[in-house]
RNA sequence: GCCGGGGUGGCGGAACUGGUAGACGCGCCGGACUCAAAAUCCGGUUCUGGCGACAGAGUGAGAGUUCGAGUCUCUCUCCCGGCACCA
């Protein structure tokens, strides 16, 4: 039964138990799961880590709070599937491969086997049959695969785009990628520039992206927020103003018609063509324009950016009135947004009144607040809904009818209509890097781009050494066209990595399929019930997944709704006051840490020293304070052992027995169990609500009541087993189950050493029997005008009368009641009594 | 500026629907064991007063609701995170 001979009083040594523990595991395949129709299933999911090297601090407090629940729920009782994988792909890897001269796919594999071997060594439960690596061409080539069919429906899309460009890692980066003007991982500030890349219309989701976060409960509020901020539904009316002198009518976009005929100039972006015809005249405009181009990047970030322009000599016609209004180009109009151009309303705009202000521009004032009320548009633009005046067949109307009056009066005229905007734009998937699934597209001079046919699929990244380029492998590039035969040439672009990290989910349901992108098992997996990792992939990731969810739902590829059911974003692991990173210089090395104290101690100081959402600040003295704990149930379990292996050997003591008896012969341990009871309680309402570092405290309070339970040492081999040693028993077995998610191997090597059982993997949630929370006696607190002025004991059923009486019996009571009279007697069952005089 | 979250001992943090504020751990203080130290064990530890039972104050600030507020309402303040010329 034991690879190990164990001595009565051997310490507590992480280092043999452990690995004992997870061969164990791993000859069971303990954590293999498999469909059981019928069987209520448990996704338990943890963000797939980049394999950089070797685990830090981050991962393993991911990777504690997963297996943490994963192992809960399996004691629940459910079929749990428990997850991991790689996200290989990455700029990293070329990085190292320049650095070390290691290719980048070598490097990437010997990191995955030493981190992988880290995983094991911390004891998480994953099934690894279904190990995803995104690298792997049996990987890579359903999106490849997916991405054809998106080609040929119009959902991908190649573009000349000004593109965020990366100077230092020299690569386009998505939106998403650039920080306050700067290269995410690189930090340079980016330029702009005008390449071809391929798109996914993610915007012809942003309706269904927007409405469904409103159902996403089981996400926290934050990331629900971040992510409708970044779609940015604004609806409003288009409207177009005639130019005078016959150029083309100006668009622009407003959410805010009501303010209409409070405009007083337009305003068109440096890159709009009328500000570019302008500038072919104007020397000045050039000049501007130009500087517009160079300082886009580099200032946008700047808070206080003045509101500068020109006037560029053309008149706009007021759609309603045929005033004529300047137009102007403006540093402060987005070309990417709307039509590049909007309409001057500086009574009612900030940003506009600024502009107008700087440039002498009239500011006119046509909505007046609901609740009347002075508006002073010297100090600055009056931005409030409210009642229109100055605003001719429209004076008196509010600012909703006046929206709805105008989008009629537009759409009747054609000359306007309502519309939505989003901030979203779709998304930009070229990465001109090596490491990366090559784009399955060729470039035919005749056929355009043709997508490569399914039997050629996959496209398989050749192998490379430090610095390759796909443009650079001619035997890559050189290929037939699929359409005509004729000579063409492969994409050489590479996806975003983002891509492979956006189904991996899914494909972990079906890992060994290689015959389809996902099959039948996705349905029974399907959604991610416990979704666990970092707050800083709150938009990136958590909203290209779920676009993805709903793109493999339209190919009839998943389930419809929401992948993810519940998000848990974990706080960043802190030392001194700092984000724990190598940059900061003050990274703590798990492996060192697992060394010294086992994978258990550091498992329970990372779920112990705070609660999962909130920042863990990092503690040497926190981690030897929770190895302390282990150490002290270790030599409890040890110097009970024989007794609890007597009284497991009598009857599967697991559970209490003959409480009733218990309480009528020992009262005193029963009023013992009675608190285990509660603890008990304690322990699963926040297993249920995920606040690990109370249920650690539970198993603490837990094993500082043992010794009392217990009472003094058994006397006589010979004894029959008590009460005493079965409640100890009883008592220690519930410990162990509690802290088994938290510290699993410890728990799995007591349990079998003290005779629970075989295996504490198929040991239920224990039980908390209804009778042992009632009491003989409870203890109430005694208020005088909400003031604690003593305790009393009294039976469970005693009325109000009896209560009130055994309260003012209490000289302290008495003292501060004094001769007054009790007006009010507020009664809290089982809690408090407050007399009120 | 807008949005989201937060402010509790020396520190990390508890307090489930309003009901004993400071659980549990760290640190610190005292004691036991030891020639001594480490480890371990026992006791104490919000502040003020008191030998003590106990009393007073106390959850960022101020008001309010309530028999009773860390918890609910309002005003303010500070901190953290996200977004930001988005029309």
């Amino acid at each position: 039964m034991r690879n190990v001979p164990i001595s009565l009083n051997r310490s507590y040594v992480p280092g043999d138990i452990e690995p004992a523990a997870q061969r164990f595991w791993e000859e069971r395949q303990s954590f293999a799961a498999r469909e059981i129709p019928g069987r209520e299933k448990f996704y338990c999911l943890s963000m797939l880590p980049y394999p950089s090297g070797a685990l830090h601090m981050g991962h393993v407090r991911n990777y504690s709070i997963g297996d943490a629940i994963a192992r809960y729920q399996r004691m629940e009782g459910r079929n749990v599937l428990q997850p991991m994988g790689w996200d290989a792909f990455g700029l990293p890897a070329e990085n190292a491969a320049i650095k070390h001269g290691v290719p980048p796919a070598r490097w990437t594999y010997a990191n995955i086997e030493h981190m992988r071997g880290q995983l094991k060594r911390l004891g998480f439960g994953y099934d690894w049959a279904r190990e995803v690596t995104t690298c792997r061409p049996e990987y890579y080539r359903w999106e490849q695969w997916l991405f054809t069919r998106l080609f040929r429906e119009g959902l991908v899309y190649k573009k000349n785009a000004l593109v965020n460009w990366d100077p230092v890692d020299r690569t386009v980066l998505a939106n998403e990628q650039v920080v306050e003007g700067r290269g995410w991982r690189s930090g340079a500030p980016v330029e702009r520039r005008e390449i071809p890349q391929w798109f996914m219309r993610i915007t012809a989701y942003a309706d269904e992206l927007l409405a469904e976060l409103d159902r996403l409960d089981g996400w926290p509020e934050s990331v629900r927020t971040m992510q409708r901020n970044w779609i940015g539904r604004s609806e409003g009316l288009e409207i177009e103003f005639e130019v005078e002198g016959g150029a083309a009518p100006l668009t622009v976009f407003t959410t805010r018609p009501d303010t209409l005929m409070g405009v007083t100039y337009m305003a068109v972006a440096a890159e709009h063509p009328l500000a570019v015809a302008a500038a072919e005249n104007d020397a000045q405009v050039a000049a501007f324009l130009e500087e517009c181009r160079r300082t886009h990047v580099a200032e946008a970030a700047l808070e206080t950016m003045e509101k500068r322009g020109l006037p560029l000599g053309l008149a706009a016609r007021h759609p309603l009135t045929g005033e004529a209004l300047p137009v102007w180009v403006a540093n402060f109009v987005v070309m990417a947004y709307g039509s590049g151009a909007v309409m001057g309303v500086p009574g009612h705009d900030q940003r506009d009144w600024e502009f107008a202000r700087r440039h002498g521009l009239p500011v006119r004032q046509v909505i007046e607040p609901a609740g009347g009320g002075a508006v002073d548009l010297e100090q600055g633009a009056a931005v409030v809904h409210g009642r229109l005046v100055n605003s001719g067949r429209f004076d008196g109307l509010s600012s909703d009818e006046a929206f709805t009056a105008l989008a009629r009066h537009f759409e009747a005229t054609g000359r306007g209509r309502r519309r939505v905007l989003y901030r979203l734009r779709d998304w930009g998937v070229s990465r001109q890097r090596y490491w990366g699934a090559p784009i399955p597209i060729i470039n035919c001079p005749l056929c355009g781009a043709v997508p490569v046919s399914d039997e050629d699929l996959p496209v398989v990244l050749p192998d490379g050494g430090a610095g390759s380029t796909l443009e650079h492998m001619p035997e890559f590039v050189n290929v037939a066209c699929p359409t005509c035969g004729g000579a063409a040439e492969r994409e050489t672009d590479t996806f975003d990595t983002f891509v492979e990290s956006s189904w991996y989910f899914l494909r972990y349901c079906c890992a060994d399929n290689d015959a389809a992108m996902t099959d039948e098992r996705v349905d029974y997996w399907m959604p991610v019930d416990q979704y666990v990792g970092g707050v800083e992939h709150a938009i990136l990731h958590l909203l290209y997944a779920r676009f993805y969810q709903k793109l493999l739902r339209d190919h009839g590829l998943a389930c419809d709704g929401e992948p993810f059911a519940r998000l848990l974003t974990q706080g960043m692991v802190l030392k001194d006051g700092a984000k724990m990173s190598k940059s900061h210089g003050n990274t703590v090395d798990p492996q060192a840490l697992i060394e010294r104290y086992g994978a258990d101690t550091v498992r329970v100081f990372t779920l112990f020293a705070s609660p999962p959402e909130q920042s863990l600040e990092w503690s040497d003295a926190g981690v030897e304070g929770a190895f302390r704990f282990l150490k002290r149930l270790w030599s409890f379990a040890h110097a009970q052992r024989e007794r609890v292996v007597m009284a497991n050997a009598a009857a599967a003591a697991d559970e209490f027995t003959d409480w009733r008896g218990l309480q009528a012969s020992e009262p005193a341990l029963g009023s013992l169990v009675h608190t285990v009871a509660g603890l008990v309680r304690q322990a699963r309402f926040d297993y249920e609500r995920k606040q690990f570092n109370t249920v650690i405290s539970a198993c603490m309070k837990l094993l500082n009541l043992l010794p009392e339970i217990a009472g003094p040492a058994r006397r006589g081999n010979g004894a029959a087993v008590s009460a005493r040693d079965r409640t100890t028993a009883a008592a220690l077995g519930v410990l162990l189950r509690l802290l088994s998610p938290a510290a699993p191997h410890l728990a799995h090597h007591l349990w079998r050493e003290l005779g629970y059982g075989e295996d504490i993997l198929q040991a239920a949630w224990p039980r908390v029997e209804v009778d042992a929370l009632a009491l003989a006696t409870v203890s109430l607190v005694v208020q005088v005008n909400g003031r604690l002025r003593g305790h009393i004991q009294v039976a469970p059923d005693a009325d109000r009368g009896a209560i009130e009486q055994a309260a003012l019996a209490d000289p302290n009571v008495r003292r501060f009641v004094a001769d007054r009279p009790v007006l009010k007697t507020v009664v809290v069952p089982g809690k408090l009594v407050n007399l009120v005089t």
